[in-house]
DNA sequence: GCGACAG
DNA sequence: ATCTTGTCGC
C-alpha cells in the first residue's frame, strides 16, 4: 500500500513540472534546516579556522603592477626569480537534472600570458546543499582533494596564488570560501564574488549607488566598507563595458591592494581568467560526461 | 511574522 | 548554481 501511494506521487511530480520544483525547493528548505544544529558547529569551526587567517602580503614572490616584461636571462631555465608565474582558479559546475552532482576543476595560468598551463578535474556527489554562509563545508572537500593531488604530481606548477570563487572575508563571519580554503591548504587566496553578499549592512542599493559614481572605466575600484566600519572588500569593474563590478576579497595571506592588483592583471572579461577558465572548463568537462 | 542570503 | 532569446555594440 506504501508503495502505491510513493508510485503515484512520483508519477505525479513528472507529469507535472511546477510540481517537480516544489518538491525540490521544499527538500531544500527542509535539509537547510534540519542541518541548523550542524551549523552551531560550523560556525565553531570557522571561527577556530578564522584564528589562523593572515590579512596581509605573506608570500615569497612579487607582483609589480605593470611590468609585464617577462625574466631577463636568456636561455637559462635554471634562473630562480622571485616573480609571480603561476595563478590559479578553482570553481565548480552542477549537473541540472541531478543538483547533487558536480564538477570540480583547478585550473593554472602562467603570468603574465594568462595561458593555462594546468588542469584537473574531479566528479563528485555533494551530500550538502547550498547555504548562504557556508558555502566552504559544500565545495572545499573537492577543492582540497584536486590541490593535494597537484602538490603530489606537479609541483613544479603548483600556484603560488589562487583565486576562489566565492568570497574571502567578505563574509558573515569573515570567513568564505576563499579563506577557509586558504588556511587549509595554506597558500594565498583570493575570494571573488560574482555577487554581493549582503553583508554587515553592506547591499546591492549602496553598491549601485556608489558604482554609478566612482566606478567610470576598467580597473577603478571602490571599498566596501560595512557599517562595522571595517574594510571587508572592493567593487572592481573589470572592464570598460562592464555595468557590474566584480567583489574581490582577502582570502588569505595577502593585502587587499595587492588583491585587486593581481585580479586587474588578470581580467580579460568581467572574471580574471583564472575562475573565468575553472568555471568554462568544469562546464565542459561535465557536459562531455553526460 | 516574512523576507533576504556567496555558489 | 541552473533555466533561457534576443539584443546592443565593435
Amino acid at each position: 500500500m506504501e508503495e502505491d501511494d510513493d508510485e503515484a506521487s512520483k508519477d505525479n511530480d513528472e507529469v507535472v513540472g511546477l510540481a517537480m520544483t516544489d518538491r525540490a525547493e521544499e527538500d531544500a528548505h527542509n535539509v537547510a534546516a534540519r542541518l541548523l544544529p550542524q551549523q552551531a558547529q560550523w560556525i565553531e569551526e570557522q571561527e577556530h579556522l578564522k584564528r589562523s587567517l593572515v590579512q596581509r602580503d605573506h608570500f615569497l614572490w612579487k607582483y609589480v603592477p605593470g611590468n609585464d616584461i617577462i625574466s631577463t636571462v636568456s636561455g637559462d631555465k635554471h634562473v630562480e626569480d622571485n616573480s609571480l608565474h603561476y595563478v590559479g582558479g578553482v570553481d565548480l559546475s552542477f549537473c541540472k537534472e541531478d543538483p547533487s552532482l558536480a564538477c570540480g576543476a583547478l585550473i593554472v595560468l602562467e603570468m603574465p600570458r594568462l595561458k593555462v598551463v594546468y588542469k584537473d578535474f574531479d566528479i563528485v556527489h555533494l551530500d550538502l546543499p547550498y547555504i548562504p554562509g557556508f558555502l566552504a563545508f559544500r565545495e572545499s572537500p573537492v577543492l582540497l582533494e584536486l590541490l593535494r593531488k597537484m602538490r603530489m604530481h606537479k609541483p613544479a606548477l603548483f600556484p603560488q596564488l589562487l583565486m576562489v570563487d566565492g568570497n574571502g572575508i567578505l563574509h558573515p563571519r569573515g570567513f568564505g570560501l576563499a579563506s577557509h580554503l586558504g588556511v587549509l591548504a595554506d597558500i594565498p587566496t583570493i575570494g571573488i564574488g560574482k555577487n554581493l553578499h549582503h553583508v554587515d549592512g553592506l547591499n546591492d542599493i549602496v553598491v549601485k549607488v556608489l558604482a554609478s559614481k566612482y566606478l567610470k572605466k576598467a580597473g577603478d575600484a571602490i571599498d566596501l566598507i560595512g557599517k562595522s566600519g571595517k574594510v571587508l572588500g572592493a567593487a572592481l569593474k573589470s572592464k570598460d563595458d562592464c555595468k557590474k563590478p566584480v567583489f574581490v576579497s582577502i582570502g588569505h595571506r595577502i593585502s587587499l591592494d595587492s588583491a585587486i592588483d593581481i585580479v586587474r592583471a588578470c581580467c580579460m572579461y568581467r572574471l580574471p581568467e583564472p575562475v573565468r577558465q575553472a568555471d568554462i572548463e568544469s562546464k565542459e568537462y561535465l557536459r562531455k560526461m553526460l
